[in-house]
This record gives structure tokens, sequence and C-alpha cells, in this order.
DNA sequence: CATTATATTTATATTTGCCTAAAATACGTA
DNA sequence: TACGTATTTTAGGCAAATATAAATATAATG
């Protein structure tokens, strides 16, 4: 059993490892965990000890079998309360991420798989990311083609988003747009890669940044 | 905003100061909370320091106004929690006192109110206990009276347990009897102040200290 | 490839919440 | 009321998780 800081940083690098694009190396935790480079580097000594990473001095860090597994749990908790709040206590998509945070922490053995069978064993959270089963397997799900990578002229449906956070879903919510939500793009701007999309019968200009962190599946 | 472990230390002496027999003494508390009285003196200090109680030196211990509001609103949440395990969840009721004990730190605004709402506004949790509102009111509740000093040849319905223990809820569940069953108290030995009672139609012995945990209303 | 810049680690310190041991205070009773 | 006992507080320390500052390793560049 792990502290609620040892948690925090197994899902910090999960996240890292899982987003390809970024190593999980100590500056970015330090960067994504808003402390001190110096206390990260203490952290993953104490996490290494435990067996729950590979940790080498100066070198990329990543998540042993033990410490994949112990994650993948956190995930599924995090997501599964976020479940929880948005479809039985109502709230808005861009509301649950923190409240979900401390929801992720709560150890029992049971309560969890409850929960899950209460929800009716949702697949996805309310950002449209998959919830790990109780074995921490993904289901594997098709691969994600954001706004960014559709072709123009293409429809679909939005199937979730890379950016969970509250200004962002927000500004999603304003323009009409959430998951379920059909699309047509209907050109890409050549100077600065924004994209314009048809959303119930509007046209909306969108740009690049936020056309990355939106997604339809494959 | 207090820390999980002040947190404690005032649901603590709350409960002292609520059940009127004991006084909220440094002993008291340590005892309670299984730690050590020097641990417990360092606290009050703290929590003296923070306005959240009235300590002077040597003498017994008292919330202040904001105190009190504080620890009514852990109370409030951990019942409420408790209501969501045992109706939500299918738990019972001798298995939700460790994860509502969790579950009443979580820190929100609003989730509080959402899950009251959520769960019918309960006015007991599933032991019986009241739930106090938002404001921290207790809604007046009808005096208890404890098997104990039932006198023999009354009938009455379980209206609740002053002892929550897994061990003593496992042992009520064991003989049949639970929060609305009904009862009649048909005799008690002078000897040991022990009574027996018929639960749907068996005739049980039950102790003195057993009788002294449950209770009905007048 | 030498030097500078950046990233990382180590050393040392702080805060919180707990501990043990010792000192101070209060209480029961002879 | 004075003594012994029990309670409470103070003093000094420890572990966890953070911080700052200094040392060291790696990476980038002319």
């Amino acid at each position: 059993m792990l502290s609620l800081s040892e948690e925090n940083y197994l899902k910090i690098i999960h996240k890292l490892e899982s987003e390809r694009q970024v190593k999980a190396t100590t500056s970015a935790i330090s960067e994504l965990t808003q402390t001190k480079a110096s206390s990260v580097s203490d952290m993953l000594r104490k996490l290494a000890d435990k067996e729950m990473i590979h940790y080498v001095k100066y070198q990329d860090i990543t998540l042993t079998e033990a410490g994949k597994s112990y994650a993948l749990q956190i995930v599924r908790k995090h997501r599964l309360w976020e479940v929880f709040l948005v479809e039985k206590l109502n709230y808005r998509w861009d509301e649950v991420h923190d409240i979900a945070e401390q929801l992720e922490h709560i150890q029992s053995e049971t309560l969890i798989e409850r929960l899950d069978k209460f929800l009716g064993h949702p697949a996805t959270d309310p950002h449209g990311d998959p919830i790990p089963d109780a074995e921490g397997n993904m289901h594997p799900t098709r691969k994600r083609v954001f706004f960014s990578e559709i072709k123009v002229g293409a429809k679909g449906i939005v199937q979730g988003v890379a950016d969970t956070s509250p200004v962002f879903l927000r500004y999603l919510t304003k323009i009409g747009l959430g998951i379920g939500s059909e699309f047509e793009i209907t050109d890409r701007i050549e100077y600065d890669q924004s994209v314009e999309l048809a959303v119930r019968g509007r046209i909306i200009a969108m740009s690049r940044e936020a056309a990355q962190n939106i997604y339809t599946l494959e």
C-alpha cells in the first residue's frame, strides 16, 4: 500500500509513459506535479526501493509491472468516480476532475467493484477515456483521430478529448460540442492550420491547438 | 481548511462532548484516537490556535462554535456516505464505517449537497443516527431509550445502536435484530441485569452490555 | 572536443504529526 | 493538608514530504 503522494507520482509517470510524446524524466514529473526536481528525485529513489519503477540515476523512468498495475488501478478509480459524479450527481464534465482526484485514493478492497457494478460497468469516462478493468486491462480502443488530422469533408462523432482542463471543457460546452456530438470538418486554413467545422448546423472556426485535443475514433 | 488529522481530532472531541457521560480530556482523546497523550497535547494547542477549541491547560476541552460547526459537517459527510454505501452499493451496516471514515474527508463545496439530494435527503444513517443538515442542525430527535432501561413487557421498534463496531453489528445481525425490528422485552434478570427479549417469535438472552447499546425512541 | 548550459542528484533544512522521557500540575486520601 | 499517584504538558527526536542551495552528471554548441 502506497502513500497518497506515492500514488500521485505513479499516476503522473503512467500519464507520461502512455502519452508517448514525452518521456518520464525528473523534470517532466517536476513540471506536472509542481514540485521541485530535488523532491522528485527523492521520491523516485523511494519508488524504486518499492520496485514500482525502473530507475537508474540520470536516466528515463519507466514503471515496473507492479507499478503499472498500481497506476492503472488509480486510473480506474479516477474514471469510475468521474462517471458517478456526472451520471448520478449531475456534475458537468468540466467540474469533476478535482473531486475524482481525491476520491481515487480511497482505499477499499470492494468499493470500486461495487461502484463499477452500480454504474453498469461503463467502458469510458465522461471525457471518452477508456476505463481499465479490475485486472488493469484497457479494452483495446480504436485509434484516435484528432480534428487536426481529419481530412476536410469528413463527418463523424466526437469520441473524446485529450485535454480535460476545465477551461478547455467549458470552451467546448460553449461552442456546443461534447462527446457524442456529430460534426463535419468543412475546411482547414493552411496559414495557421486552424479548422472550420459544422456542428448542429453552425459553422465554427477552431484553432489548431484546440483541434489537436478533440478526437473521433478510426 | 483543516488537515485530515485535525479533522479527526475535532470529530473525536465532538463525539466526547455529545456523549454527555464523558468529558473531553487529553486522556480521553488519547484513548479514542490511540495516540499518546503528549501528541494529543500538541494537537490541542494547534486547534486552540485555530480557534476550533476552548483550551486552558489542564482543563477540559470544549469546541468553539466554529469547531462544532466544522465537526458537524464531518459527521454529516460521514453519515451521508454511509447511507450511500448501504442504499446504493448494497453494503451491510457493519461494513461501512471504515470506508465512510475515508470519504468524510473529501473536500468539495458542492459534493455533499448533491449526494444528499441524490440520496433523497435521508434523516438518519444506517445505524439510526441523525444526519445534521447543511447548517449543522441535528433535527431534534426523540430521547433514546436503551434496552437496558425499557421496562419488562414493553414492545417497540429498534431505532438505532450506540455502538457501531463491526463485531457488535454482526452480533445483532446474527440474532436477527436490525433497525426497524420489532421487539418485546420479556424479562430482566436481576442478577446480572441481562434482558430477555422476543424477536420474530424467538426468545433471546442479551447481556446488559449489549442492551446498553440498542435503543428505541420515546 | 572543450566549454557552457541544462538536468539531476546530494546535502541540509522545514513542517506536520507522531513518539519517549522528564517535568509540572492536579487529584484522592490518609 | 501533605503525600503519593495519575494526568498533562514540555522538551527533544524521528519519519515523510517538501524546499533551497550546492555539487555533479549529461547534453548542446561553437
